[in-house]
DNA sequence: CGGATTTGACCGGCGC
DNA sequence: GCGCCGGTCAAATCCG
């Protein structure tokens, strides 16, 4: 339970035929400015909530790399204190952040969201989207922001974990196909 | 007409 | 206790 690549086999925009394409050569800056950022940005860091990004060793660091490009696992519980409806929900729920080189703010990943705010963040010109898994009984939410320093560079993170089928029709292979090449650089 | 967005209001937690 | 801030709600609006 501490891989999370499962959860994202797949992260592209929807309709557009060319891939994320830019440069997966320079995630290593990525990460970090991903770190540098948590001391002072708004998105990480700050107060409670710390997300404090896993410690790694740089060589962990490479072999991230190498498997599919900027990832950033973090298991920081938001925990929810008050259940309350019925005590039932003070399950802690570990918060997951990727980052990913991308033109388009709307990162496909084969579920279904539906948006229910936004917000300015501070320290950083972009605002943030909340979105809602529209899954029924689903609860899965995710937030996706754009970095200032670098917008080529969105940040998506996931809150809960999806039990249930992806609703997309997958069997266009080669859409599929398209999104795998993003990243496989040979 | 129904579902998804938009957008300002609202709310709870935390720091001062 | 008050005000800021991040997150969510919900009414209005948009769009197919």
């Amino acid at each position: 339970m501490e891989r999370f690549q499962i959860l994202f086999p797949f992260a592209s925009t929807r309709s557009s035929d060319h891939p994320v394409s830019s440069s997966m050569t320079d995630n290593s800056h990525i990460l970090s400015d991903f770190k540098a950022d948590s001391t002072s940005s708004g998105f990480l860091g700050s107060k409670k909530e710390s997300y404090h990004l896993v410690p790694r060793t740089s060589s962990e660091i490479n072999k991230d790399l190498n498997s599919q490009g900027a990832r950033v696992g973090i298991g920081s519980p938001t925990e929810l204190k008050a259940a309350k409806k019925k005590g039932e929900k003070k399950v802690r729920k570990p918060r997951y952040a990727f980052q990913t080189r991308s033109q388009v703010d709307i990162l496909d990943d084969g579920y279904r969201w539906r948006k229910y705010g936004q917000k300015a963040v501070k320290n950083n010109k972009f605002p943030r989207s909340y979105y809602r898994c529209t899954y029924q009984g689903c609860t899965v939410k995710k937030q996706v922001q754009r970095l200032t320093r670098d917008e080529g560079v969105v940040v998506t993170t996931y809150e809960g974990m999806h039990s249930h089928p992806i609703e997309k029709s997958n069997d266009n292979f080669e859409h599929i196909l398209s999104q795998m090449q993003i990243y496989t650089p040979f």
